[in-house]
RNA sequence: AGGCGGGUAGCUCAGUGGGAGAGCAUCGGCCUUACAAGCCGAGGGUCACGGGUUCAAACCCCGUUCCGCCUACCA
């Protein structure tokens, strides 16, 4: 065995061997309990990043331990057809080719994708086998696949006939270069510097004007009123109830809405109701006509008079000259906005009105609103139920139609004769009211989130009655980050309530954003993306997912830098190094037996120890604390398991005592697999490899069953001598260290123990001491005096003298001592404070009162023993 | 503007009512036959600030301040 652990060829060998036996595979049928996740499906476009290997960590973490723990795991993956993300690859490629989508034409620009998808869509699938997911890959599914597409059909069309569906007009954030609508959430908001102008509307009946102030004076181009508060008392007595349009010398009303801020530049405000979505609410309300002057390009149209041809910010730009020249500008102010970009391309959105088709999603929300509500769905960590609610509660009807190419097509058909609209999961033969043959589909694709909000229910086979819908829906949990709990999970809350009639899953899991070691949110633009392939290139895969385990504490952000994954790799050279011991003391063709009778206090300890581990790591990862079972794992493999039974048990491995000697090896042999299988989970290649070298293991670790509790001893005497023995070791190593004892020099010792317990328990576990605290000989008895020569420790009431002929430093022992008294003084103080409370007296629970005053009498004793300690040496010095 | 999260050792962070913790970094001692990617030991904190509740507060409540994020239709 190598001296330290090589990960790259063990990965692929036993990820191999997973999926050529099958080991990931779900039952559709099964007498297991089902435990079931749906993956978030990547973009096809995707590659690998920290946010996906977080992400599938934890849900790899949580199917591994379910599948040990013996339920039915599915692990259902695929992926998403990411409708602009993947028209924009491909449009790419045709620019580079010196074409576009419209010369290639709609049919092969859709073969073309779907030849993309073959060659590319798989990218992220591998990288993810990379990272270890146990995902069944034979049920991969993908969104725009048959099935999915059927469902997708079925959905639109029953939600259409419900009146749940409809087409309107409507104001839609426009992205002016993917030439499509988005939905409101995917417009990112930034705040920008811009520009406030005070523009000047002059009366139409001749002498002065009206000020209004705005940051898009293009739009101007487009104004159908001029609006004032009715409260406003500087415009209360209008006596000419219109101004004329600037530039265009066009006639538009002055309005009253109380919509309108008085505080806010002039208090009169420019409605266009055809590009902005106030101003068209506003429209409505008033009747206002609505012209539309900004065209799909963001290109100003025939509308815009003089402008008409022009791109929209340099219409801006001429549209200030002009009104300069014309002293219709009273003054400019910087001011600062939010301003909307497309979260695709980040192109500044142009509001504009056009017709589209709507989810009208009101009702649907209140329902999944109420699911979380009676807790049907819990949301991990909580405090996210309260922003899921806020959402719930104001949400707005959701524009489901986009002008892209790439996406299931709305199954809507128009009637060239008589325009009537007809929805069905099938192309119709003819009109339903005048029977024309004459039917034009809709053109419109669907919103890419319309098929992940069914991916739940449709990748388990709805609207088929499948097996799988039955065993496996509602689903477990969904692992997810915060960033789509609007986009994605709430739909698919709404959905899977509406068409399943349950919840798609029981509890949700939100998760942390990782970020870079300075906090900020890693982007390729910052350039501070730390690549996941990389890193496990670097530090192996196992490192890798330790570390983002052991840092996904709830609702806090993970700061990840290199220096934290190299500490975790050291963390799996260990558990390599200890594997390598136990493997040096074992024989591969023998399965040592465990004899009772030779168990020895560290063994007894240990087994012990092992069982309470492995509850409290089963624990932290049902309740979602990764973080926590990553460090009891972490805690117990290194500060317990290695360095100290691994070091007591060497006492029996290389002793001559036959029985004692195969004891020693079953036991080291079960704390090995029982770390294993704790660790698998978080380690699935690792924990595999020392597996399959470690007799008395059988088929894969994959399919071992999870430690439980019940199988391990409950020695509470052996946790009680253990904390004795090692206090004594502690307090010893102490001496030897402040002393700078040199390891290569043994000492003597004089104990003198609290009680005959004591003084048998450190008897027979002097070989202990003698190896780990470098001790040549030791007296143990009670009421044993203090040697002159020697320097103190006391550990609860027993005193260590450790004698030290030639070698002791007055001066450093006293000041040594003089440290531990101070410490217990305040120590004292501390209980002695609360002990003089009578309020802590008469209202503590008496279990608290008790403990406290057990511990002060403790912290008494010590003290005047470090005391007496102290005088005796001052004595000496006398001398 | 509103909402959420955070401020704990030099750094990164755990810790939700009863004696302040870990990892890394620092300092001292060790190549002890699994591991120097290691072993043994040590130092280091007004738990952001101010009030309150409580016998008892890093933890609960109120206020202040700084940082981060999310939401929003003040042109």
């Amino acid at each position: 065995m190598a001296k330290s652990y090589e990960s790259k060829s063990v990965e692929q060998k036993w990820y191999k061997y997973w999926e050529d036996n099958g080991l990931f595979k779900a039952e559709a049928t099964s007498d297991k309990d089902p435990y079931c996740i749906v993956i978030p499906p990547p973009n096809v476009t995707g590659t690998l990043h920290m946010g996906h290997a977080l992400n599938n960590t934890l849900q790899d973490i949580l199917c591994r331990f379910k599948r040990m723990k013996g339920f039915n795991v599915l692990w259902q993956p695929g992926t998403d057809h990411a409708g602009i993300a993947t028209q924009n690859v491909v449009e790419k490629d045709l620019a580079a080719k010196g074409t576009d989508r419209y010369a290639v034409g709609r049919e092969k620009f859709i073969e073309l994708v779907w030849e993309w998808r073959k060659k590319y869509g798989g990218l992220i699938i591998n990288q993810l086998r990379r990272l270890g997911c146990s995902c069944d890959w034979s049920r991969e599914r993908f969104t725009m696949d048959e099935g999915l597409s059927k469902a997708v059909r079925e959905v639109f069309v029953r939600l259409y006939e419900e009146g749940h569906i409809y087409r309107g007009d409507y104001i839609i954030n426009w992205c002016p270069r993917c030439h499509t609508a988005l939905a409101d959430i995917e417009v990112e908001h930034k705040e920008k510097e811009s520009h406030l102008y005070y523009i000047r509307y002059p009366f139409k009946n001749g002498g002065g004007h009206l000020t209004v102030a705005t940051t898009r004076p293009e739009t101007l181009l487009g104004d159908t009123a001029v609006a004032v508060n009715p409260e406003d008392d500087r415009y209360a007595a209008l006596s000419d109830p219109h101004v004329l349009l600037p530039i265009l010398n066009k006639p538009i009303p002055v309005i009253f809405d109380k919509y309108v801020d008085m505080e806010f530049g002039t208090g009169a405000l420019k409605i266009t109701p055809a590009h902005d979505p106030n101003d068209f609410e506003i429209g409505n309300t008033h009747n206002l006509e609505r012209i539309k002057v900004i065209d799909e390009n963001g290109m100003m149209n025939d509308l815009a008079g003089p402008y008409r041809g022009m791109e929209r910010f340099e219409c801006r730009e001429r549209i200030i000259e002009d009104l300069k020249m014309g002293d219709l500008l009273e003054k400019i102010e910087p001011y600062q906005n939010a301003i909307g970009h497309c979260y695709r391309c980040k192109t500044m959105i142009e509001p504009l009105l056009s017709k589209q088709w709507f989810v009208k999603t009101g009702p649907l929300a209140k329902e999944a609103s109420k699911a979380v509500r009676e807790g049907k769905t819990k949301i991990f960590p909580s405090n996210w139920e309260g922003v899921y609610f806020e959402w719930m509660d104001n949400i707005k009807d959701w524009c489901i139609s986009r002008q892209i190419w790439w996406g299931h097509r709305i199954p809507a058909w128009y009637c060239q004769e008589c325009g009537a609209v007809q929805v069905a999961k099938e192309a119709p033969m003819s009109c339903n009211s005048c029977q024309s043959n004459d039917l034009v589909q809709e053109t419109d694709v669907l919103d890419t989130w319309f098929s992940s909000a069914l991916w739940p229910f449709s990748t388990l086979g709805w609207p088929d009655s499948t097996p799988e819908l039955k065993t496996f829906y509602p689903t477990a949990v969904l692992v997810t980050g915060f960033d789509i709990l609007f986009f994605w999970v709430a739909r698919m809350m709404m959905m899977g309530i509406h068409f399943m009639g349950d919840i798609p899953f029981k509890d949700v899991y939100i998760h942390a954003l990782v970020r870079d070691a300075e906090g900020k949110k890693m982007s390729k633009s910052k350039g501070n993306v730390i690549d996941p392939l990389e890193i496990m290139d670097q530090f192996g895969t196992d490192a890798f997912r330790f570390t983002l385990a052991a840092l996904a504490a709830q609702g806090r952000d993970i700061k990840l830098s290199e220096e934290t994954i190299l500490g975790y790799r050291h963390f799996v050279n260990k558990i390599w190094n200890a594997a390598r011991f136990a493997l040096m003391n074992l024989d591969e063709n023998e399965d040592p037996k465990h004899d009772e009778r030779a168990y020895t206090l560290a063994d007894r300890w240990i087994l012990t120890r092992l069982g309470q581990v492995s509850e409290e790591v089963a624990r932290a990862i049902e309740a979602y604390q990764f973080n926590e079972a990553a460090a009891h794992c972490y805690q117990f493999i290194w500060h317990e398991l290695c360095d100290w039974y691994l070091e007591m048990a060497k006492q029996e491995l290389y002793g001559e005592n036959g029985v004692s000697k195969e004891t020693a090896r079953a036991v080291v042999q079960e704390a090995l697999i029982v770390a294993l299988k704790l660790l698998h989970p978080f380690m699935p290649f690792i924990t595999e490899e020392i597996w399959q070298r470690l007799p008395g293991t059988d088929g894969s670790i994959m399919t071992a069953r999870f430690p439980d509790p019940s199988d391990f001893l409950r020695d509470e005497d052996a946790l009680k001598e253990m904390n004795l023995l090692m206090g004594v070791i502690a307090a010893i190593r102490n001496i030897r260290g402040e002393m700078n004892i040199p390891p290569s020099k043994n000492v003597n010792l004089i104990i003198d123990a609290k009680s005959e317990l004591d003084e048998e328990i450190l008897e027979r576990n002097l070989a202990y001491i003698q190896t780990l605290a470098k001790v040549d000989g030791a007296s143990i008895g009670s009421g044993l005096p203090k040697p002159a020569k020697s320097a103190t420790a006391i550990f609860e009431e027993t005193s260590v003298h450790v004698l030290l002929e030639g070698l002791i430093d007055f001066e450093e022992e006293k000041k040594r001592i003089r440290k531990a008294i101070s410490k217990i003084e305040k120590d004292m103080e501390a209980s002695n404070k609360k002990l003089s409370n009578r309020g802590f007296l008469e209202k503590a629970p008496a279990g608290i009162v008790a403990d406290v005053r057990t511990k002060f009498e403790g912290f008494s004793t010590k003290l005047s023993k470090l005391k007496q300690n102290l005088s005796f040496l001052e004595t000496i010095d006398d001398c």
